[in-house]
DNA sequence: TATCTTTGTTGGACCGCGTCTAGAAATGAG
DNA sequence: CTCATTTCTAGACGCGGTCCAACAAAGATA
């Protein structure tokens, strides 16, 4: 993948700019014109790239939005991965839902703005596909880990990412008075463990 | 908004087509092309109409497939103001789902086929999206009828959405073996339900 | 130094969705 | 017949996203 790593002996040509540019002259001008009025194009331009050098560094325009969330949720596998299987599975997913909170200590600008920027609609698209990143994900760590019925897996895989998104939104949207997520993720998927945990555990 | 109700006296010219007849090509068309392969222009001739009229009749592609679920996601804001205060939030709020599951009484071809016609993408991108407007229906219905923090509110109808979203989409991918989608809902809503009814109720 | 390999960049072309507009067509009403 | 109303149509446009062939910048090799 995307390999940013670059301990490795350079081969080739240099990269010309980075995520980063990109992200930054991409907030930018959302602040200033929008998100739906801002193309590809000028988010290139100002940081000095062609338009097909954008989509090098990002799959989509909405990518942008999520930049300083995908790096989390990519590490969320490898947490299902390194957990020990002697967790009941409830407290297990809510345990790395916690984690995967914990890896955002600040909230990203590119979506706290969303609404001032006219993103809502895009970010709220481009998240439900994390979403489904995550449910997917949850589910195959649940399978073979419970000897409940496959409806219950989906469901419990389905409310946790679904109650997990919500504290990230009100997360988002809790301005100054912001506490860290991880927490607040916490909170939120007790009632939703306590449900399900007298059937999978 | 579409008032395809042809009591009251047909003002204009006629239509010349229906949602039907396009859905019908549309769907034709993704079984013998795929979905991806399939452009409206395709689509709209084949129903005898030009492009421009597609989106008469269509706000965009990705709404054919879920043509046949969308009355029935229409009807909840109504059977939510129908429905008696008397009730716990959490009970009220899976009879709702329950009641609006029951209106989809056999199961939409657009979507089961999904997968074979290579729309299971974008099917699922565009339910997330009605997913989206049931829990914000939800929350607005919840708000002021429970004393609960925001928070359980939010994840409460987050949670019932996605589980009953769940529990739509093992219903379609269940083939023969179907049993109608109510029970299903009900029965998903569970242990939702019981997580959040010591907070809500 | 010259060449090879690898990786990034670039411009341009292409496709298709969705929007919009101006005008034409089809109907009922007055 | 004329008018108001509604729909249809052709065409253009903008934009996101994909693709490709050519070019550029480095290290590696000799």
């Amino acid at each position: 993948m995307t390999d940013t790593n670059p301990s490795r002996t350079a081969l080739g040509r240099p990269r010309r700019s980075s995520r980063d540019t990109l992200q930054d002259a991409a907030c930018e001008l959302f602040l200033e014109v929008g998100y739906e009025r801002t193309t590809v194009d000028e988010i290139a331009r100002r940081a000095g790239v062609s338009r097909a050098s954008f989509f090098n560094y990002f799959r989509a325009k909405s990518d942008v939005l999520w930049a300083d969330v995908d790096p989390a949720l990519a590490e969320l596998p490898r947490i299902l991965e390194l957990l020990t299987d002697r967790l009941p599975p409830t407290v297990a997913v809510r345990a790395v839902l916690v984690e995967v909170a914990a890896l955002l200590p600040v909230a990203p600008a590119a979506l706290v703005e969303r609404a001032t920027t006219g993103a809502a609609a895009e970010a709220a698209v481009a998240g439900l596909d994390r979403m489904l990143m995550v449910r997917v994900a949850l589910r195959r760590y649940l399978s073979g880990r419970s000897t409940a019925p496959a409806e219950a897996l989906d469901g419990f895989a389905a409310a946790a990412t679904a109650v997990a998104a919500s504290a990230g939104v009100a997360w988002l949207d809790a301005g100054s008075a912001r506490q860290p997520l991880a927490d607040a993720v916490d909170a939120a998927l007790a009632p939703v463990c306590a449900g399900y945990a007298p059937l999978l555990d």
